[in-house]
DNA sequence: TGTACATCAGTGAACGCGCGTTCACTGATGTAC
DNA sequence: TGTACATCAGTGAACGCGCGTTCACTGATGTAC
């Protein structure tokens, strides 16, 4: 019998992943160190290993919580039982709005950890790379479903060529206009302004 | 009188860049450090700071440097002096393929760089910025040129926003195909090859 | 119910290592005369 | 032309620091009886 619940356990490993979340998002995998990660779960750094093997797997961990909880909001687009349902457009405007590009820690892991996934293992690139197929799967299924709801038909392929083409617009346009931001603000927010209305006009 | 020559000074200065540019886009400039990066330009660490007054200006340096070669070559699509001046479709389509994903260390530094830039200090995010105003600079001069060559006139503002577009969509191509390459290389293919589609379309 | 013992999550010192930066030094190249 | 001296780019040991990871430990919570 483990001196603590199974419980408890897997709220202080949440506790961990929480706290290194925004980090990652923010500043990028290798810019914490395990000590302050723990700091900020209000522990000390010994007790990391006993959640994670490595710092690898806790990025692991990070990615996929992210990206749960990212792409649940993207799902609401395509969500036919909501009355409220956002159109994709208008998801994608929220996305591409200041307020997401300044609240990096936040915000879409495919745009925050597009790098950090590029430059390290297969662990992490994998944990990423199946967030990023989350995001074309419902972007699919949004088109779809408005396809539908206008009476027409998508070919599931062409569907899919659009979908690419969103998150490659958009995971463009927040890393370029984050990359800007403190010396052009004119130009990020013109970034933003340009992307968006061109996916706006396109819906 | 300096004890050696202006022109040795500068070679040597030149060398400490050529050494970090590939390893700064490939890895991040946190990823490497200045004793390795003087060993690369075969020197040891310690010289560094007779050229460089910290790590930071080195990275301004690389910058600069890097987009000044990679904007050489984007401004041949609006040199009107070339007999062989490709189109810009011709540029993006070389610019979005597996070789130029493949090898970051020698190509566009937007791309290779963008998150860098969004996580480091002003210095550092002018001299990206810099950068991408040249970019969005010469597609306009490509797309202004191409546009009189068809005989046709090309709203100012219209081509503007078409330029920061198709920055966006080929820097999201590139970081996205790279984030996912190694454990998806269909899908990372998959990416640039929408992308190019749509961009060849379009011209 | 009370007591002896086992478990193990969490603690915090310590490991070897690399970081950016500093600095006393050296020795090749320059100038002065 | 030859010699004494000055300059300073480059060397490499050293600075304090933080990194990821290990490990002997502690002490609260569990079980055994």
């Amino acid at each position: 019998m483990p001196r603590i619940s199974e419980h408890d356990m897997a709220q202080t490993r949440q506790r961990i992943v929480d706290a290194a979340s925004p980090r990652f998002r923010s500043d990028g995998i290798d810019a914490i160190g395990i000590a302050a990660l723990m700091k900020g779960a209000g522990m000390t750094h010994g007790g990391f290993y006993n959640h994670f093997a490595s710092k690898d797997a806790l990025a692991v961990a990070v990615f996929e919580d992210a990206f749960a909880t990212s792409l649940a909001t993207v799902a609401r687009s395509s969500d036919e039982a909501d009355p409220d349902r956002p159109s994709l457009a208008e998801t994608v405007a929220t996305y591409l709005s200041p307020g997401h590009r300044d609240r990096p820690d936040g915000g879409c892991p495919s745009a925050a950890l597009v790098s950090d996934a590029g430059r390290h293992g297969p662990e992490i690139q994998a944990a990423y790379a199946e967030g990023v197929r989350g995001y074309i799967e419902r972007f699919d299924a949004a088109q779809q479903l408005e396809a539908t709801e206008r009476g027409e038909t998508l070919d599931p392929e062409e569907a899919r060529r659009r979908s690419i083409a969103l998150l490659t617009e958009i995971v463009g346009a927040i890393v370029l206009s984050r990359a800007v931001r403190l010396v052009e603000p004119d130009l990020s927010d013109e970034i933003l302004a340009v992307n968006r209305q061109r996916v706006t006009n396109r819906a």
